[in-house]
DNA sequence: AGACGTAGCTAACAACGTTAGCCGCGCACT
DNA sequence: AGTGCGCGGCTAACGTTGTTAGCTACGTCT
């Protein structure tokens, strides 16, 4: 359980808080800095005291996901069974589906790398990496694989009868070396 | 070359293809009913004539990526080379990166399945299907490893000094049974 | 001629992100 | 003890967004 303050004010933490709250719940149109707000028994305006604006929350919020999702991927990858690359893509897909709005705020616009906490981002793939024996190439195409299968599926992409544990299983066997 | 009017009055086309250059020079945040208008030489209301919301503009929009979707696959299948997956692979790479906020419109929302015409969503399938000898489980494995690919790099998330071209390959061999 | 549908218009509303400017409380320092 | 200041609220407001209501001009068909 990693400190997810990353220097900010108690208030600015539970700002981030709230807004997870409200975006998990009722989605991202419902993240609006009034109703997020109202949830905190303040005024819209008080919000610009504490993050220079909207997209400062969503990017704490960014934060919040890559950290938990490291966290997911280090305990599947801990459980070191006979087949690790199997474990991580059900650590990623059972995370990604459990907070669907918050992996799409995270996913579907580009990566504040500036704003994030420094090595987060590498920390999150590395247990991808290294299932991959090392090699990028490989680590990167996996990884596009689990995304885009969770992308598809958020989305509703999918026809409504398909069996997606045999989609999966079945990159699982070609992308497995 | 497929019709895509889908039945609109020709002002309703006229209405679509002036957001889609909207959409694709200007982005998402500017595809708006009042910039769309302006082009047009017309006020925000007057679209609502043509039109029963933004959203109904918007999913013509999408029908117009899968239809040149399904045409730049079509046309990528029948160059019938040594390796049919690869060729779909570059078409699908090579059509999203160039039109990328018209992809992110498609992709980043549930289906509006209803309100596209009928069977294009399966046309637009159909090339990977059978380039994948039929085989659903892994069509979709592979479709989702192309989504993921296009999207990652869309937004931006691989490092900036990635070999995009080596992890799609790697993928491809991994995915060619 | 008269009726009607088409396609434009203006005015307006609610909700959004955001800014400016005010105020009161509590802590720190002299 | 008095004083100053900054933190964290507030109200009012602006510009922009999607959208609705209601008006009007024009063309076509009876």
């Amino acid at each position: 359980m990693a400190d997810q303050s990353n220097g900010r004010s108690p208030r600015a933490q539970q700002i981030v808080e709230t807004a997870r709250a409200l975006l998990e719940e009722e989605g991202a149109d419902a993240l609006t800095m009034r109703r997020l707000a109202d949830r905190l028994g303040i005024k819209a305006p008080s919000l610009y005291k504490h993050f220079p604006d909207k997209n400062a929350v969503e990017t704490a919020l960014i934060s919040v996901l890559f950290e938990e999702m490291a966290e997911a991927l280090e305990a599947a990858e801990a459980r070191a069974s006979s087949d690790p690359l199997a474990e991580l893509f059900v650590a990623y897909r059972t995370y990604a589906l459990a907070h669907p709005h918050l992996y799409r705020l995270s996913t579907e616009r580009p990566l504040p790398r500036e704003a994030l906490p420094e090595g987060l981002e590498e920390r999150t793939a590395m247990p991808l990496v290294r299932a991959c024996g090392g090699s990028e190439h490989l680590s990167r195409a996996v990884w596009a694989f689990a995304h885009g299968m969770v992308a598809l599926e958020i989305h509703g992409r999918f026809p409504p009868d398909a069996d997606l544990d045999k989609a999966w299983r079945t990159g699982l066997t070609a992308l497995a070396a």
